[in-house]
DNA sequence: CCGTATCCGGGTGGATACTG
DNA sequence: CAGTATCCACCCGGATACGG
């Protein structure tokens, strides 16, 4: 089961699910706080396919508010999840597009967007007979 | 209250990654709730290589509170990711297990996790280049 | 077109004390 | 041991208005 690994007193590191897991400083925890958000997954889904200006993820995500979709957009570009060009034209354009680090995160969000899809009856049946219940 | 299904106004189903994402009821974000908070996940991973009591969970989780641990229990559970069973000892102990939906989301968890094992060293990396350009 | 600035209500989560 | 209850600080995120 989950056995915290001797080496170095203090460090709460415990293998879980065959993976040394820092309870203390935990890479999971981080990077989840990253596509956690409210729109932070569906903003990288949404640049899968290609690069994207503001207003066209404003009309493609026509729920996300103008302050949310630029904070959105800051806070992955900052971790390196996407980047941002301005092109000088008149109007001025802005687009954003996946970098390397950002494309590779594909890979683990497509199997949970898969994942989703397929569990999510699931998941609200679970729901409802639980609030049923109580 | 909620749009009833079918056509409302406009198509908010865009294909996304050669998936369709509904961007109004999306199914991504609804499960990205159960998941994304600040224990939820960790909480999943720790009972993937067997059920816990609710005191063993305390002391492999420190930083968690002890309302944070009931709250994240309670809310993994009505979604039907775990199931608590309660043994009438003296004293009393409670076991939580994973279900087989909760069983069945450790793949793409488990993805995700090697991908933020693998990569949180490059995130920490671009975080300190923009915030230095900043 | 692409943002920033400001205000503010509600939810999240920590601390603490108490129960069966 | 396994919780509840209560209070409260903080921050997320929506609404709105303004600027380059």
């Amino acid at each position: 089961m989950n056995k915290t690994t001797g080496a170095v007193k203090g460090k709460r590191v415990v293998m879980v699910c065959g993976v040394p897991m820092d309870m203390a400083n935990c890479p999971v925890r981080d990077v989840m706080d990253n596509i956690g958000g409210k729109w932070n997954s569906l903003m990288i889904l949404s640049l899968a396919d290609g690069p994207l200006r503001f207003s066209q993820l404003r009309r493609l995500i026509p729920d996300i508010s103008q302050r949310m979709l630029t904070q959105t957009l800051r806070d992955l570009q900052r971790d390196g999840y996407l980047s941002r060009t301005v092109y000088p034209t008149q109007p001025p354009s802005v687009e954003y597009r996946l970098t390397d680090l950002g494309r590779s995160f594909l890979v683990p969000l497509k199997l949970f967007v898969d994942w989703s899809l397929q569990n999510h009856d699931a998941i609200r049946k679970a729901r409802a007979e639980y609030d049923q219940v109580a």
